[in-house]
DNA sequence: CGCGCTTTGTGAACGTGTGCACAACTGCAT
DNA sequence: ATGCAGTTGTGCACACGTTCACAAAGCGCG
């Protein structure tokens, strides 16, 4: 076999759904579910069974038709195609609030993100101890990432300080970037940047709870739109 | 004039960036900017020029030709669009980690999402004092929601009692969840769901930094596919 | 061993989103 | 007035994502 992995692309969309399967997958596997189909498996996920089963193909065809998926070779591959195969160490940037309840947060952890640090250029933060781990002043993010060899940062700073903690982040060696603050970050080609904004996602709910409720327009669906799961 | 306003419905994708666009401009309307051009506005946004025209040509033709957009009228009509025009209380479930770090978060107030309410299911957790709001016990949240007024409701509980505290917030008459819990949530057709799940961010994350990594391919472009703007 | 039941994998049609390119229009200078 | 430089609004083509529908394939039973 001259090409052990052909590394097919897979699309966006499909890679955000997949860690959905997995965690569903998992669940089941401690369920001690050992098969399930696709149908079964979009049920779990709320979305469609096709849907499903075109994602899974991107992986390779393991499945068995007239039969389902094997939950536990599922798992494994999905893991290995998301490398979840080992952990992935991340930096905290922001002792505040959010970036205490991360740090405090056990799942990160346990889905195989250990926080390796927490840093604040507040003085009067550091030192202090937050889910097991003393914060540590901001100087020393480059000895963090190197030394633990991290590679994920995350910006839970105010928005003022956003732009400063990615480029700190960007010159200690950090390649991906997971920002909590409500700014557009600007960063170096070939660094990968995905953005929370918790205001940003009750501006959308707003948008549709005045469209259901404003003019004689029921919304309808308008659930879809908004990625609704229905019973 | 018979109708008032034609309500047409706007793309979701457009949805989803109208509240960067809000926010930008609120910004440059602070530091005394009166007009900004679409290439400005795609510039600060960190998207095209033409997606930006585009998103705003669906509030209508608010621009002017060979000039630009008028700031401040502009934040108006985003803010009527996506129904910012009053406050949306919201009432926040779960009082661990993260309900805390949400309620505590001025951010919310600030952008028109007012506290109006955390409750738990802990008893020992009912009465403290967190952002300024007491505690209440999960059975108080239809009272808090109708004498409030709330329509958002937010789940903050662990994976294990979300579906539950969902059920509770649709009873109380809740229309919109923004689920933190990393679950998929059933709820009545009619009902808005947003998600927001960290691991699954950290996992995309991780499955461009392993493409990365792994074999002898760069990235290319990937940076684009993972949101990120560059400088 | 073959038949029918089940479920996958995928081609094809459809719908949504993106970006280019340019006509239409504005404002200003002359 | 007239022309020019600048910017919007949008038609069009393309890319991406979703869903349907069905042939291909495995499984179990008689």
């Amino acid at each position: 076999m001259p090409v052990e992995r052909a590394r097919r692309r897979i699309p966006e969309a499909t890679v955000a759904r997949l860690p959905i399967y997995l965690r569903i997958l998992v669940e089941q596997a401690n369920d001690e579910v050992e098969c399930i189909s696709s149908e079964g498996l979009a049920e779990l996920a709320g979305v469609n069974a096709a849907k499903v089963r075109k994602d899974l193909s991107y992986l390779g065809s393991y499945g068995t038709r007239g039969v389902g998926y094997e939950v536990a070779f599922l798992v494994y591959q999905i893991r290995r195609e998301l490398g979840l195969t080992h952990d992935w160490p991340v930096v905290i940037v922001g002792a505040g609030n959010l970036g205490q309840a991360l740090a405090g947060y056990n799942g990160f952890g346990e889905r195989g993100f250990p926080v390796a640090g927490v840093v604040d250029i507040e003085p009067g933060k550091v030192g202090s101890v937050i889910g097991g781990v003393r914060v540590r002043h901001i100087d020393d993010l480059q000895q963090i990432v190197q030394s633990r060899r991290v590679s994920i940062g995350v910006v839970a700073t105010p928005p003022a300080a956003a732009q400063d903690a990615a480029d700190r982040l960007v010159r200690a060696g950090v390649t991906s970037i997971l920002n909590f603050a409500p700014v557009v970050l600007a960063v170096p080609r070939g660094i990968s940047v995905r953005k929370v904004d918790l205001a940003v996602e009750l501006q959308i709910l707003s948008y549709y709870e005045q469209r259901r409720t404003g003019v004689g327009l029921q919304a309808v669906g308008s659930n879809d739109a908004t990625r609704g799961a229905s019973a």
